[in-house]
DNA sequence: AACTTTATCGCACAAACACGCATAAAAACG
DNA sequence: CGTTTTTATGCGTGTTTGTGCGATAAAGTT
């Protein structure tokens, strides 16, 4: 098996179960734990995954976890700044949940009138606080996790909406393979934001760039903007650039 | 499982429930005492929490919230715990919004395996603290005032919903006049959360008794408990005693 | 004050790791 | 084609890290 396989093979793995142990791939793989060690060294190197004392991690699998620290808060207000220009007077909006999002929603200026449609309670509760906003929360099963509604309830609502624009955090972003995700319900969910908005924005901190997951959510193409915290000639945008997107 | 996967747990517990204790860490994680004290220990050590005798605490608990500016907030807090007894293993359960509730949903015992409709957004964020209770949004336009959805949605919903129990906050109650409220899509709500459950608990904090307000939700005879944070015997309490109610 | 629960410390041991070296296959080159 | 260089891999050795155990101390409880 050639060293290019196996990387690739490992990959799979990470982005399968988020996480790997040396030892499995030990034996997986046939080969000395050397080699794998200095294989995981080598991803660290091209800044794919996440070296640990007995294994690896994925780097998505982080930053799902911790985004009640407040995590690159920095960088989501940065973000959030930014997406603020794309929001017009009259619109209807819809958005997922997130503290990228959240961050944008703070953001928004005070006499804005709009019609913010949204499955996240959080974000319902920061967007009341502008008195010339609707605000229509979506309901169904809430999710644990991401502290969002899903389920084909939603969906099905989803689906009786017109959107202007749909705003959406995102777990992982690639210029060839687009949006991607690891959970099922999240993936047919963002397949049914994007379905009901006539643009989509996506809301990206750099480090969740050029990574691919199980699950495909839409091809770059479907995607209007992209925003991240970078600059727009930032090098890490280049691929991106090249694609039919605008960047913010 | 790894060391930084524990801590990523650990974490995560603490973000849910702003505590720990270590012995359910021990518990939780299959390992041994030392392990989860010097695993806080680390957390200590990158900031990340505060450590206690028995556990560890959230680091942005004290700061984060306004549970200090909550309205009478320890007679909310004794009526939350007085509610928390009404909730058994298995039931279905729809609640509203405001403090009281909340106080109320913080005091509901960690291992409850239950289901819980609700239009409080906040609540909804509480409730998916608890690992083993299903929480459902239910959707609509949301209330810039009272904090929860409403309108005509909401109540093609709830008309679905068959619940055990109804837990809602209350404006005002009186012993001839029953439940009243002063807004009409307030009011409409309640009579429908009503409607689809068996039972119905109204949380009320003492200085809201015997008022009563411009719009009738119901008698006080389709009530079956009333919650106040006063004693039993308590002579404010006397002549809603002579009704067929369930005071606690 | 007696007792129970948590913490702390030193130690032991196994698993994981890093580093240098040896080997062999693959690639480059004249 | 033969020689050199590069790359990939495994092995041995010593080191570091992670974990649990027992004894003792400190903090809470009754």
């Amino acid at each position: 098996m050639l060293k290019k396989e196996r990387h690739d093979f490992i990959m799979r793995q990470i982005n399968l179960h988020n996480r790997v142990l040396t030892s499995d791939l030990v034996q997986l793989l046939n080969v000395s734990e050397d080699t794998i060690r200095r294989d995981l060294q080598e991803l660290v190197d091209e800044n794919l995954l996440y070296k640990v004392h007995g294994g690896a991690l994925s780097k998505s699998y982080h930053s799902s976890f911790d985004d009640s620290t407040v995590y690159a808060r920095d960088s989501k207000i940065a973000i959030g700044k930014k997406a603020v220009q794309l929001i017009k007077d009259g619109m209807v909006v819809l958005t997922g949940g997130g503290t990228t999002i959240l961050e944008f929603v703070k953001r928004l200026p005070q006499g804005l009138s709009a019609t913010f449609f949204t499955i996240s309670p959080l974000v319902a509760v920061e967007l009341a606080k502008y008195n010339n906003i609707e605000v229509i929360l979506i309901g169904g099963l809430f999710s644990k996790n991401s502290q969002v509604t899903y389920g084909g309830q939603v969906i099905t609502q989803l689906s009786e909406i017109k959107a202007d624009l749909c705003l959406m955090g995102t777990s992982a972003i690639h210029p060839e393979e687009g949006l991607t995700d690891t959970y099922w319900e999240i993936n047919q969910l963002k397949k049914a934001m994007l379905a009901c908005a006539k643009k989509t924005a996506v809301l990206c901190i750099s480090e969740k760039l050029d990574i691919a997951l199980r699950l495909r959510v839409c091809p770059i193409e479907s995607i209007s903007y992209l925003i991240t915290e970078l600059d727009l000639d930032h090098e890490s945008l280049s691929r991106y650039r090249e694609k039919e997107l605008n960047i913010l």
